[in-house]
Parts: C-alpha cells; structure tokens; sequence
DNA sequence: CTGAAAGCGCTTACAG
DNA sequence: CTGAAAGCGCTTACAG
C-alpha cells in the first residue's frame, strides 16, 4: 500500500483499514471517546498507524491549525555560557512537551534582534521566547499587542507588562557588595556592561543599595563600562587602575567582563585579592580553577530556561493573553578567594 | 482590504493587483521573466506585495514544495563552549541563506540523538548538521540513504561516506605531543575522552605517531580517560598522579577534561608546569587567564560551522546527492605557559 | 502574457 | 457511530 518511498500519509492508514481520513484524524488525535468511535476501529487504527510507522505532516497540520509546535529562542550570545547553558535547558524541556525550538543569537545586536524575531514571526512559531538587548522594545511589545506568546528572559521591561523569567540580581549584587564592606572595603568599583539593559540596571541598584546602607559615599567614577564582553572589562580595568584613589575591590557585572579586568590585572603584575579583590556575576565550570578561585554571584540558568518554557506553554496553550508580570529567581552567593579581608 | 486581523495572503494581493494568484505567486518567487507577465502586473504586484508587507506562510509552502527552509542541527553539548561557538556561525551562516535552525542536544546521550533526529526528520527539516556522539551510525546512514541531506561536525565516521567536516585533530594531537618530547619531556599521557568518536581516535593515534616518531616506547597506562567532561579529566589526573613513574606532562582532550585535570593538580598542590606539564584542545576565552596561561590547540570553530552550513545547502539545491568526502580544517597550536622546558 | 483548477496532507463543521 | 466535503495558503501543469 505505501505510496512508493514517500511518507505515509491518513489516507495510506485509512485505505489500510478501510475507514475514512475523518476517523483515523480523530483516533489518532485521541478524540475516539469524544466522538464514540467503536473500540474495535479505534484499535485497527492505532495498530496501523504504529505498524507504518506514520508520522503526521506537521506543514499540513500547521497550515490548518495555525500551530507549528515550534517556539522561536533568540538570545542574544550563545558564546556567552550564561546563554548556553540557558539555551539547553530551554531546548529540553521544549522538547519535553513536543515542541522544538528555533535559535536565533542576535549578537547583542539591536538590529539582528530586530530581524530575529521577525523571520520567526514569519515562521508561525507559537510564541517566543527572547533575551532582548533592551536598547528597544516597541517589536516586543508588537508581539503581545498581536497576542502571540511571548516570554522575556533574563532581561526584561520593568515599565511594560510583558512576562519575564530572570534571576534576581538587585538582591544578589546587594549581597555582594555588603559581603566586601563587611571584609573592610569602602573603594569599591563597579564594571558594567551594557547599561540599557535591566540586569544591568539592577546590579548598579543593589551596589548603590549595599554602599548606602553601609554610609558609603558614592564615587561615580567607580562605576564604568559599557559592555558585557571581555574587551570592555578589560579597558575598564585598566582605567580603574590608573585612577586615584584605586578602588580596593571590583565587582564585575558579567564572567566575560571579569576575564577582561583579570587581563588588565595581570597586564599590570598585580595579585588577587592581595592587591585587589574581585567577585563576578555567572558562576562557570572553570570559576574554581582560575588563578585565584573566583567568588562568583550564581544564577539558576537551568531553572530559568525550564520555567520560561512553561510559562510560554501555559501561555500558548491558555488561548487567552495571561499578563502575567514575572518571575525572579534567587541568586546563589560562592565565596572562594578573589576577596582579601582587609580588617 | 486585510482580513481583519489575520495574515495577508497571496489571495489578498491578486485581489488587491486585479489579477490572479498565480500570477502573483510568479511574480513573487522572481518568475515573472519566464513567465513573460507584462512589467506594469509585475510592479503593481511587487508594491503591493511590499505595501502590505506580505510574508508568504511557510506551511503552506512546505505543504506543496516539501521544503521547509529549515535545518536541524543537533550538537551533542552546547554547553560545551566549543560547540557552543559553532552553533553560533551555524545559525548566522543559515540565516544569511535564509535557513532557520532548529536545534537539539543529545547530551552526549545515543538515545536522545536517536530520537533528535528522528523528530527533526519528522519536522521535515531539509538537512541536517549533526555532531553525533558516535556510538552508532545506522540512524545516520539511514538519513543519507533516504536522500535527505546532511552533514556531519566534529566527529564523523571514516569508513562511511557521509560528509564531515571537522578539524585535523591528528595532525595537531601529533605537533603538540612532538613540541612536549622537543622541550624534553618523555612521559607523556594523554587524558581522553569518549574513546568511540573520532576526534578522539585521531587525537589518540597523533599522540602515538608522535611518540614512534621520537623512538619513545608507549606506555598504556598513561592513556587514560573515557568521557570529554570535567569530571573525567579530575579522575583520570588524579589516577596518573599516583602512578610511578607519573607523567611529566599530559595532553587533555577537550577542555573541560583540563579543567578536571587542573582540580585533580591543585588538590596535591602541584604547580603547573613546575610539577607538571599540560597542553590542551580547545582554545577558550579564558584559556590565558587560568592559574598559568594554557598551552592550547585551537579548532576553527566558526570556520567549521560556516564550512558545514555551505556543504549541507549546496546538497539541498543540488537535488542529486553528492557522497562528497569530507573537509579537514587546520588546528592552530598556542603556546603560552603551561609547558615546563626541561632540558 | 495570464488564469482556472488541482492538489499538497491535514482537521472539522455539517450531515446522517 | 461514521463519512463526504470544504478549506488552510501556497505552486504549477495545463490550457488558452
């Protein structure tokens, strides 16, 4: 019966057991019981199905439901380990429950994102799920005026309503900067990255916050940077350490920016923590073995990728548009070395 | 005109034109030469088409053409930072072409590969790039028999036939092991990882040619090591340290194995390369910034995705299927510090 | 130079 | 309890 070497289709089942494409469609839908189909056919159609090994055409099925079972990702660096480890678990648990994704890295580039989301939108995902370079977020807010499932991850819109998964970074880089005023630091520099972004924004909010409670008067020259990657921690560094007074610690804002200061660092022949201190944002594999084992702000990437996916789910499945706000995870605090106790 | 709020359709724009969708259809997939249709229809569609901003639906395409513009990629950790970048100019190189990737992670796990492949196939993906664990081909070469293209990253099979491209792991596993013999080293062990994939394989008999080479008799216990994780490359350190007589230097397979070999050195306090010598595959961002800079084997990760994108599409568009070898890029050998000179 | 119509493989409202 | 038929939005062989 199979039609030569292409796939096996409803009606090659149906011709098989001498039912119509209808019935086969509801069996094989699960909708047996609903529509009272007789046992009997409903066990020759599912025995079919298996024995030809059939596979429904997801286009055709796509092109009546208008659901494609996919879930369009954009991050925005998948190089960065933050985003990959969030990726896989993004991809695992899609897959979890039938669905597949579709990756698109945006380079931390506004317009790329632009394109990204675009060229998924034209694919018919059934909702997206973006870490957005936040420079811009009118084609975000596009996508929920349009009622397509959208969840926000790691970086979000405080002012907006569209929901988020992202961890806790205000209460994180609070907890840190209080841990190196408790070890006796007062001149401690921040190296930012991207500043538009709401990690970003929260960070500088919690170390504000940490210097404040402690009567620590703010020096705006310690806040510097611009970009997450290693290039910018780098420079930074460097200008920090040319500065007077130093700063006697640093909190770096990403992993890719304290490689970047722990470059300038090592450039100028100083040692951690005896001549500076250093905690980093994103714990990783190698964190531990680096020169002097990092003190790193931990955030749950997993959880945050399984939960987005969820959400986006219950959003897609839900029909009507949930304006859920958000959710943020907490952060996990590593002590190891990188911090002298200077009291 | 638009229908409410859904999609503009082929249909809307013939309405919209005055003509028929099939020749809007012509015009649109750039078929208005060979059709001869008249340049007035012509840009009268082409405006419409763009003043509208119609996007053609991609299942309805993929129904009638069997071409999803899609391929399936499944890497097997993209955690693993190195796959993690290949990826990345995976997807950037599809993009360019206008391919959405849709990705999976086998997790290092024969299983999970199996049925990645199995649903991306059922997704119609019209290729596939696969960097597969290694264990078993049938899945593999199944796909190729049945036409479907696809290309296979990082590890491939070389008694089969199906297109790879991957990096000279041979070549370079062989310079590095004679670059340690030429700074006097004699008792070199290789830490390795899952020993059925290739790149293993290659890496294996490089280390070996290079020891013939030199006249250095080869000892078995100091290839070690089963698995390309941190965890592995820990134990195996560990094992080696307490041989007599212990190496004085070690290749590590992948990078996360040096990471384990690195916590297994610092736990006895040894100091690299003073205590002992390492070299490792995989170049990465924090490769310089370790404890001692690292000694490394670079692989052209970018080149290898772009290179695999490039092959895969040219055999979509050729229809006819090419059982094209395979394509071996060059390693690039860093030197930095992690290399005692003995003599 | 252009169009009517069939068909890709599904799902489902309608009818019995 | 089951089926014929319409339709999702495209493309293209056939006809003029």
């Amino acid at each position: 019966m199979a039609k030569s070497s292409s796939r096996i289709t409803l009606k090659d089942i149906a011709r098989d057991v001498g039912v119509s494409t209808t019935t086969v469609s509801r069996v094989l839908a699960g909708k047996a019981r609903k529509y009272r189909i007789c046992d009997q056919t409903a066990k020759k159609v599912l025995s079919s199905a298996k024995k030809h090994n059939f596979k429904p055409n997801l286009s055709a099925r796509a092109l009546k439901l208008r659901k494609t079972y996919t879930i369009g990702v954009v991050v925005s660096d998948i190089t960065n380990p933050f985003f990959a480890s969030i990726a896989q678990s993004i991809e695992l648990e899609a897959r979890k429950q039938d669905y597949a994704i579709v990756l698109c890295d945006s380079g931390e580039d506004i317009f790329t994102e632009i394109e990204c989301v675009e060229l998924l939108r034209n694919r018919d995902v059934d909702g997206l799920i973006v870490s957005p370079v936040g420079e811009e977020s009118n084609h975000l807010e596009n996508i929920c005026k349009e009622k397509l499932p959208l969840v926000l991850l790691d970086r979000y819109f405080p002012d907006l309503t569209i929901p988020y998964v992202a961890c806790d970074s205000y209460t994180a880089s609070q907890e840190a900067v209080s841990y190196l005023i408790k070890c006796g630091h007062h001149k401690i520099a921040c190296i930012q990255g991207r500043v538009e972004t709401i990690s970003n924004k929260n960070r500088i909010a919690g170390y504000k916050k940490a210097l404040r409670s402690n009567g620590i008067k703010l020096n705006n020259n310690f806040i510097i940077g611009d970009d997450f990657g290693e290039a910018s921690g780098y420079l930074s560094m460097k200008l920090l350490l040319n500065q007077s007074p130093a700063p006697t610690a640093v909190l770096a804002l990403s992993n890719p920016i304290s490689l970047g200061a722990l470059r300038a660092i090592r450039e100028k022949d100083l040692k951690i923590p005896d001549d500076i201190s250093i905690i980093a944002f994103d714990e990783q594999l190698y964190s531990k073995y680096l020169a002097t084992p990092m003190t790193t702000i931990e955030q749950k990437n997993s959880e945050m990728g399984q939960v987005a996916v969820q959400l986006l789910i219950k959003q897609i499945k839900a029909k009507r548009y949930s304006s859920n706000k958000g959710i943020l995870l907490p952060c996990n605090f590593i002590q190891r070395d990188s911090v002298k106790i200077l009291k």
